[in-house]
DNA sequence: CTTGACTCTATAGTTACCATAGAGTTTAGG
DNA sequence: CCTAAACTCTATGGTAACTATAGAGTCAAG
């Protein structure tokens, strides 16, 4: 099949699947007389890992070191769990960031009686005095 | 003062400063003879101000935008709150979309028994596996 | 055999900077 | 006075994961 139809199969845009070829994370078997892209159903398998992956925000070098993993059946699989465990710590962390943002936004907000004008607004005199 | 002291005193690095100049976010007051960025004390205000904005995660766009209401005292204010209101609202999804991630996340980790192997990994089979 | 749909590569843009190179400026010490 | 260190200048490339073009070539149907 080619690079068209793997996309439709999978939700991906046409230039994702080429980007993610050129950052070696799926390879196209061969191409066509016309330089074509073609691929078989075992690529679809693999970019709806690839997809997975991503809809979980790992990024391409992770999802790269993933694949290479999965290639060495044998060993263990620490480094998968540590990687897992790393984005929930990392994710944790930036959901903390923006609670902390959301108060200070809130808290802008409601510096401001609606209906003021530019130069008795609260929310830009806020902005203007130093921070602690 | 040339930009080294300016960064000093506001904490900002100085290609900061600089791109903040390319971005009409701060302009200095003139050039040395010898072509060095001059600035007085208000432009210590104004860097504030503009850091204070970005700790707020304000894009630079933004901040150029409350910088021009603020030369217009006269103006209603209602720009400034749906700016923030509307920052408080993209906050919130993403905080949403962070939560569920983290959900995923965690019962991702949770398919591993740890001390397994690559082959029988939890979470390269559940990776795997197509979504719903 | 032409037309439209598809594909190719290469390049620029997104955001808010950081890092570097290579050159010029300023300042303090010897 | 001169030199070396510290500072500054512009211009460029990099970051992440794409999206969106441009300009050219390929393929299938009518
Ligand atoms: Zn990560
Ligand atoms: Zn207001
Ligand atoms: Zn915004
Ligand atoms: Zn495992």
């Amino acid at each position: 099949m080619k690079i068209g139809e793997l996309a439709k199969l999978t939700g991906c845009s046409v230039q994702s699947i080429r980007h993610y070829e050129k950052e070696k994370l799926l390879a196209s078997l061969r191409r066509s007389d016309g330089n074509f892209r073609l691929y078989d159903s075992a690529k679809v398998d693999q970019l709806k890992f690839i997809k997975h992956c991503r809809s979980l925000d790992l990024s391409l070098a992770e999802i790269r070191q993933l694949i290479e993993l999965n290639q060495q059946p044998g060993m263990g699989c620490e480094d998968v769990n540590r990687m897992i465990d790393s984005h929930i710590e990392q994710v944790a962390l930036r959901i903390n960031e923006l609670q902390d943002l959301q108060d200070k936004l809130m808290a802008l907000r409601n510096s401001c009686a609606s209906q003021s004008t530019v130069k008795e607004c609260g929310i830009l005199q806020t902005l203007s005095v130093t921070q602690k």
